[in-house]
RNA sequence: GGAGGGGUUCCAGAGCGGUCAAAUGGGGCGGGCUGUAAACCCGUUGACUUCGGUCUUCGAAAGUUCGAAUCUUUCCCCCUCCA
């Protein structure tokens, strides 16, 4: 088998391919573009597109070129797949800040050093935009029969449910197969990977080119990741696990790794990290809790950087061994005179903006839940002054997990 | 077009004139055990509080009543069955 697409399986990628001993062939004779097409309904990707982001890299790896759609036109039509409702439409201008972000994103991600694996990034608004209705019933409508695009997944189940699916919706299917033939025309793009859920989608689109142009052309897709818990990779309760330092800290990423639960360990290094495979085979049976802030260091030193991965794993050290020297913890920092030399504690902690509801403090006062520089309060009239600080900050823990530091500027 | 059923706190789902901030389960949060894991056990889960209470919630609005999630009217939205 092809070296990529062995180590595409090893690593856990693969769900489904069009022609698998084809693809195979072609990768070893020749290197390739491969298409990833990104949705830009969000304003910035989650670890959720994580897995897409893994197998751009693995292309670049194996060196093979990506090509990184983004999906500005079809955005502004919406993707049925797996979903019951029709989504909320965007404006235009939020389409084209979420792209501008997610682009960002994305870059950090791939290597473009070597001109022969540096990335290409395509907006399909490009070329969707100026289609000219008629002539794309005449040349690409003709190829699709009604009769298939019923069978498809997500068509079948909105009918089936009788969730309505409006003209526009059922249109996403061509325009993204559209997307392919574009793409296999202008960049000889030969390849397109997707989740799993994108299957029909790509299927149309290597379809569609062998009819319009008598090209093969391939379609991979990846499993859904779903945690040990059972929930979907990239959703918590707390909010989703966004790749924007802005949007989630690289000490809450670093920690979102580093609490995964045991039985995704291993499964989650060889998906979400450049360790090679034999490696982690040998780590295998290392400590648990080692191979969790391995993981951790590796997938934030991915997205931002070794020196936050480090700050991460130190800030994670101090916070939970009790040993506070006040670095690197993430930090809320609060004027002096509104702090005023002493205030109450359930304030403070409504200023750190940990928690927002002053019942909740009193809850969780109760519960045994906070401390201050390690030091359990269960006095919710606690007034903290001067004295309480150290130098000029002061450690605050809500929970086991949660600890920042207060700074008083 | 005809006939019914329903919208309850994060979700599912009880309640059907006062004892309802609303059973129960799930989820979340906190505590215990441990390893920042899982499983398990316990507590908690509208807001504010001087801890006495006070205020805002049961699709929306208006009404009946000393008193409404519970009754009436109008409106909005869902679902099922028949044509």
């Amino acid at each position: 088998m092809n070296k990529f697409l062995k180590e595409f399986k090893d690593r856990g990628y693969f769900y489904q391919c069009t022609s698998e001993d084809e693809l195979s062939h072609l990768l070893d004779k020749e290197k390739i573009n491969g298409y990833i097409g990104f949705d830009c309904t969000a304003e910035s990707l989650h670890v959720g597109s994580l897995l897409q982001i893994m197998c751009l890299r693995l292309l670049q790896k194996h060196g093979h070129k990506p090509i990184v759609l983004l999906g500005g036109g079809t955005t502004r039509i919406g993707d049925p797949s797996g979903k019951d409702k029709t989504r909320k439409i965007l404006s235009e201008k939020e389409i084209d800040k979420n792209i501008k972000n997610i682009e960002k994103i994305l870059k950090i991600f791939l290597e473009n050093k070597n001109p022969k694996t540096k990335p290409v990034f395509v907006n399909n608004y490009s070329w969707l935009k100026s289609l000219n209705y008629i002539s794309f019933l005449r040349d690409i409508g003709r190829h699709f029969t009604i009769n298939k695009m019923l069978t498809f997944e997500s068509v079948k189940t909105r009918l089936e449910r009788e969730q309505s699916l409006s003209y526009m919706e059922f249109n996403y299917m061509i325009l993204q197969a559209y997307d392919f033939l574009e793409l296999n025309k202008k960049k000889n793009c030969k390849l397109q990977i997707g989740g799993s859920d994108q299957w029909g989608n790509i299927v149309n689109g290597v379809d569609l080119i062998k009819r319009y142009s008598d090209k093969h052309t391939y379609g991979l897709t990846t499993p859904l990741i779903t945690l040990a818990s059972g929930v979907k990779m990239g959703k918590t309760e707390a909010g989703a696990i966004w790749l924007d330092k802005n949007f989630l800290s690289p000490y809450d990423y670093w920690q979102f790794w580093r609490n995964t639960d045991d039985r995704d360990v291993v499964k989650f290094l060889k998906i979400f990290t450049d360790l090679e495979i034999h490696e982690i085979d040998n780590l295998k049976n290392e400590n648990i809790n080692k191979l969790k802030i391995l993981l951790a260091n590796k997938a934030t030193e991915m997205l931002h950087g070794k020196r936050a991965s480090q700050n991460s794993e130190e800030a994670a050290k101090e916070a939970f061994s009790g040993n506070y020297l006040g670095s690197n913890l993430p930090t809320v920092k609060i004027k002096s005179k509104d702090f005023n030399k002493h205030i109450n504690i359930i304030d403070l902690i409504i200023m750190s903006k940990l928690e927002s509801s002053k019942s909740e403090i009193r809850r969780l006062l109760k519960g045994k839940a906070i401390k201050v520089n390690d030091k359990l309060i269960n006095d919710e009239k606690l007034i903290i002054n001067n004295e309480q600080l150290k130098v000029n900050y002061l450690k605050l823990s809500i929970g086991k997990k949660r600890h920042i530091k207060i700074e008083i500027i």
